[in-house]
DNA sequence: CACTAATTGCGAAAGATTCGCACTTGCCGC
DNA sequence: GCGGCAAGTGCGAATCTTTCGCAATTAGTG
């Protein structure tokens, strides 16, 4: 799971609750706080919620962790070796599409050089409709 | 200001806060519900937050306004008839810079060719950092 | 002018995140 | 191995944003 060193190695101690933070960040992937409480609670079921938010914020401090905005819900985790992509949210059903981030390298690209933008597309989730449901007025804007 | 039929035509009743709302919205653009009521007050100090976000509401069900997600901040208004454009939001210094959305056509369309996905990305600001704070690597990571 | 339904004001509630503070515990040096 | 101290935790309260219920007000209609 956690290896001991790479928490210790950042400065951080190395406590039972910060480890499982970390090991369900890695195994949840787009998680909530809530959701990674939820997880680390399977093992440690004391755990604070107060005691997630704050691992997570110090994760993120050390670069283990990253955060996004999905979507109209929340903010969600996810470590930071998986494979950066960017991500479609389908406004009406909710559904996440993961798409590699070089299919989308000629469009930062163009914004670097329009606009001298440096675009981190991992970040923000991009908002649309999927095929389905653009094919089915009625759900038209209720999410 | 706001025109006395624009809001009947919908079905909507005429009064003062609605019309201020509107207003405000047209105004300010990309101004969060807090700003909006701001705004208000200075010509209707009486009006309630409640009655700022239920306006919000109903004004983008009938399709006068709409909201985007503009970064960590929370939700931000608009009005229908700004030239649609997508917002790229610098995460260290919080500027944004709109981009007309003809210069990311390619773009959604690959997303589309590619995935079925119909992308509305005035909807969602896009995360990243301008030429400034790029160049400024102190101040990476505090948003 | 009276009637009815839409709208408002207000206070409370709900959900998410942060904070203060006292208690606990990992880690370092001895 | 043992003690001390700062980092980390638990807990409850505070904050912030948004929503809700309900009674009072008001726009629009005839």
């Amino acid at each position: 799971m956690a290896d001991k060193h790479e928490l210790r190695d950042k400065g951080l101690r190395l406590t039972p609750q910060r480890e499982l933070v970390l090991a369900a960040v890695r195994a949840l992937e787009h998680a909530t706080p809530e959701e990674v409480a939820e997880k680390v609670k399977q093992t440690h079921p004391g755990i604070n919620l107060s005691t997630v938010y704050r691992n997570l914020e110090t994760l993120e401090n050390v670069g283990l962790v990253q955060h996004s905005h999905l979507g109209h819900g929340g903010v969600r985790y996810h470590a930071s070796t998986e494979e950066i992509h960017a991500h479609l949210n389908c406004e009406s059903c909710g559904t996440i599409i993961e798409v590699p981030i070089d299919a989308t390298a000629s469009f930062t690209q163009s914004l670097l050089d329009g606009y001298g933008f440096h675009t981190d597309l991992a970040h923000l989730a991009i908002a649309g409709r999927c095929e389905t449901c653009f094919n089915m007025p009625e759900t038209f804007n209720k999410p």
